[in-house]
DNA sequence: AATGAATGAGTATTCATTCAT
DNA sequence: TATGAATGAATACTCATTCAT
């Protein structure tokens, strides 16, 4: 459990995952609106609905406010992956519905995404590498899809890069809104990228969508 | 002339335009250690070279350094796209080169990519705008080359996307560089990425690596 | 209650009473020997007994601690004022012991009412306008002893002059004390004062004491 | 002369004084608006019409300026005095005159007497005290007409202390205005100021304009 | 477990003054 | 004489963290 990476000073563990927890949110919401170093732990503390010693108890440092959230985050995502991707019968179009899947839940996200991509720098050294290794995990989560799908018609480091390019178009509907939203609906952006990753696959069916 | 928004007490401009310069090499190498945030404007006026009075001569806010880091790294992508571009010519043949030129200065300025990244939205409205201007005139000048070189056989909807696709391609090998770097080389990536923009792009002509 | 006025992040409001009481002590000792500007924060906070953290538990800013220190001030002349002024029984001789001992109240702080003459000006607009509401309310005080003293045989305009006349003599033997205090003693300028406004006063009684 | 203490790296007399009377004229203007401490010497430069450096041509410390200012503010009250004064006549009549030409100097000098008033005790001792003595001259030339004027019927030490209250007087329209200025006009209050001062004074003459 | 008062190292910014040109 | 670039000590204010209750 990722959480038992972080102390707490109280026991009861049902406790400290729902003080947590509502510490999480608190957090999302502030650093959504002012990023992780302009908030000061009491602002999350107060958002979280507890004193500033409080806080303390369940965490040591501020840094921990910034992995619990990003953890919490990344669980998000891996859950939504998990739950489209169907193991037993790989095939183009469950690929396709994987990417749909995860492009809705990029949009859902915009803003923690971007928080993630601005904040995981500050994590110190090792708690960094664990929230790398997590994204690691979920890049090769959608890179074994597309290498069942296409029935290993590809090179597995030529997998690993579209992965990589699927994972930050997802990404890049978020952090680059304001460039992409002003021209595409999300369902548009959606169509278009697959429509383009799918020219790019080792793919024997028509593609009847040609224009567009 | 961007400097411009950033006023200096020295009237010199020669000599604001040289201490400008020591400062955003000097903001630059620190910017890349710790952060905007954990760099103080001390280290910033001695890794410059000149007292911490003399940085307030030449700027009048800590964020007017970043914004001066954020335009410089601009200018420089900038340039090089633009002498990448053949508008006389354009050719399928040109827009690789300028996708490969462009990768090749992303590798270079790694650090810098990730600074902008992290940092921009410590810019206030007013100069991040200015800043997300830039990005945007730069998508544009890609844009450009792909509707030409493809003599228009793509809509300029999809040229916007891919033109941005490639944009982050190029920053994604800086900042996933932990985890592409392990398994590609600079020059297999850049190669495998335009293989596959080539394979989504309207072209006719034969394609004979499809192997990789 | 003034104290209201300035915001302290402690809750518990008796410790924010007997914190400012040691801030108001403390300032007033420095703000004597150095004036407002020269003295810093850390200064005040060390002379109040506490780090400068805790100061700024209990304050917002600087210019908080000056408009304590006013308040705290006016609060003590008020309170000599009120003491000696007998509302029941008016007269003359109610009249001299208001002024006498306020004119000994000045004597006593002599320093204090250096430090409002010469800082009043530092504080905000509203914050000003404050302090000087509490000196028009004095005056008022003043004004009204004269009025009912000398059984309305003055007008408005020329007890309001009088009792701005008498509160700057009084304030006047502090701050010009280089020039008073080598010529007179206390009781002398006291008396000499009183005895020169009751004979600009319009009252029958005989003046026995001409000569001085 | 008082600005032989202040010492100048120019030597030329006759341009040190058109300087410093730039350099007067500036600082006022400054001060009035926002207090000594609060006015930088790059603005009393500006405000001159040179640059930092020159100023520094003309003066040693910021404080220097500051006692420029007092030391033109004092000569111009002398010099009203001075001319008002009739030595060879003294008569109430003059003391009247006197008197009523020194209220409609401060009328005019209000702001300056303020800035004097509020900044004296920035000046360090021994030029403190140069300042002070001038004003000590000043409410002697005062002290002068009174005990001319009456004749020797009034103690020396009655004479400066009257002398003294006229001088404050005099200030307080200025630095009291928020509350004499509504209630007042300038004719209004000298008239009122003189009269009560008049019923002081040991004079034979009627006074029948008792009810004001 | 919860609280919140206390702490003090840390930081951006200002500004009087100097001095080479 | 005039200039203005350079300097760095000084200072108000913040905020993560602790610890007694």
């Amino acid at each position: 459990m990722a959480q038992d990476r972080i102390l707490s000073s109280v026991k009861d563990v049902e406790l400290v995952e729902k003080r947590r927890n509502q510490m999480i949110k608190g957090a999302i919401a502030l650093f959504k609106e002012k990023g992780f170093h302009r908030t000061t732990t009491r602002e999350i503390a107060k958002e979280s609905g507890f004193s500033i010693g409080t806080l303390y108890e369940y965490i040591r440092t501020k840094e921990d406010v910034l992995f619990l959230v990003c953890d919490a985050i990344y669980e998000k995502v891996r859950d939504r992956l998990e739950s489209a991707i169907d193991l037993e019968n790989p095939s183009v179009t469950n690929l396709e519905k994987v990417i749909e899947s995860y492009f809705y839940l990029m949009d859902e996200m915009q803003e923690e995404v971007l928080i993630m991509y601005q904040e995981v720098k500050s994590l110190k050294k090792d708690t960094k590498e664990y929230v790398l290794q997590k994204e690691r995990d979920m890049v090769g989560m959608l890179e074994k899809v597309i290498v069942t799908s296409l029935q290993d018609k590809i090179t597995e480091q030529d997998a690993e890069l579209l992965a990589n390019n699927i994972f930050i178009q997802g990404q890049m509907w978020g952090f680059r809104r304001w460039m992409l939203q002003k021209q595409f609906t999300l369902e548009n952006y959606i169509d278009r990228q697959i429509h383009f990753l799918m020219k790019a696959l080792p793919i024997n069916k028509p593609q009847p969508d040609e224009a567009g």
